[in-house]
DNA sequence: AATGCCGTGTTGGTATACCAAAGGTGAGGG
DNA sequence: CCCTCACCTTTGGTATACCAACACGGCATT
């Protein structure tokens, strides 16, 4: 019997499978794993179950710990730098994507958020919160930002996960979201970046909140930092 | 026979060995590369061959044209990009370096670039020159600006190898590297800000020459952008 | 009872065999 | 002479077998 959902897992590709299970919290932040138990329990090969997992290190979802794997627990201290580092870079980006946006661009991001808010899915909700600022900026131009705010919206993926907000919050999130791309639209690149800081301390919030919550279904070895 | 240098190159790992092919044009820029024919070069199996592309490919040194590799052409926009990137990173970096760097952090940079200054190598200079800006990065605490300016400067790895400078560039940078040091050490953020960027518009030109000289070595799909 | 050593099992690392798909090549027909 | 189609080679993708290192546990010795 496996743990897996209801739904049938065969259709997607490894890499997303097993990113489910570590983001559902089917596999246990801080407990090790091992190639040979997840080949068992998704019935394919050590081959691509390695490639996988190598996605999954880069992610910060698995870390190393000498030869052996560890699901990567919540780490407090990174998630702040993560933030920091976020608040940074995306100001900025969304500054240069305020001048050189087409409104063509901007509209086709907008048709995104409102789709996934309009028929919300949690995974759609997420796939589109997370894309929003990854497609935002790339509106910069810059392939360094964009691989940038990549990695740190995967980083903070699961945390976001556990933390799927209420109505209110999602709306809240979507009319943020909605303003940015107003801002960005106006081409007032200034206001943009503010309105990216604001957003991204929202957001620092609602993480951590999510966090203290799951503290007690996940063990000790489940929250690190701080 | 292999192409390869005379030194025994069987002593360092196959990731280096593969990297060090490409950093010395031995592998062209723009041409294919296949699973089995490194394996036949190396003398190594398929399976550690694939995780070193992966790596590579994760550093920008191979590219991935739909189920083939390529080695990466110099790309001068992705470089432009890049050094925009840089530019936003490395002074907030360094900002924050000067308010928590220790003397010993500090003295211990120092140490390295002196060392690698006086003890002139090709290899020890060029690896010593990137791990400056790394190990300045990793005094702001931040591991995403680390990672960031990692990623950074193993992207413009390639370039800078080619153009490794005269003896008396060697000597302006170790001065710049110096500066910005001092300025770390002298708590002036604000200073050492502004040093990195003129360094790194520095840098950006040298690299820009290196590869407008290396044009006519490598063909016309080795370089491309702009 | 505590401790150190040896054996066994589990782990990641590597080599290799097999597969399916994509691309190139040559022969044959228009 | 050119175009097309089929076949064959080459490619990456996957499964699996083997190996060496490490860890744990039990047994013996002190």
């Amino acid at each position: 019997m496996t743990t897996e959902t209801a739904m049938n897992e065969g259709d997607r590709d490894l890499l997303s499978r097993l990113r489910f299970a570590i983001l559902s919290l089917d596999l246990v932040p801080g407990e090790p794993v091992s190639e040979r138990a997840l080949e068992a329990r998704f019935a394919v090969s050590r081959t691509p179950i390695r490639e996988a997992l190598f996605h999954l290190v880069r992610d910060g979802l698995i870390l190393r710990e000498g030869r052996s794997y560890v699901v990567a627990p919540f780490d407090l201290a990174e998630i702040d730098e993560i933030f920091a580092f976020r608040d940074i870079v995306e100001p900025q980006g969304v500054a240069m994507a305020a001048r050189l946006a087409t409104p063509e661009q901007i509209a086709a991001i907008r048709h995104s958020i409102d789709l996934s808010h309009d028929e919300f899915t949690p995974e759609r909700w997420l796939e589109a919160g997370l894309d929003f600022h990854v497609r935002c900026a790339a509106l910069s131009g810059n392939r360094c930002i964009v691989a940038a705010m990549q990695d740190v919206t995967t980083r903070t993926l699961r945390a976001r996960w556990l933390s799927f907000a209420s109505e209110e919050g999602r709306a809240t999130t979507h009319r943020e979201h909605s303003d940015i791309l107003d801002l960005i639209a106006a081409g007032d690149g200034p206001a943009a970046s503010r309105a990216v800081l604001a957003h991204s301390a929202a957001v620092r919030e609602e993480v951590y909140e999510a966090i203290q919550t799951a503290r007690r279904f996940i063990g000790r070895r489940g929250v690190v930092g701080e």
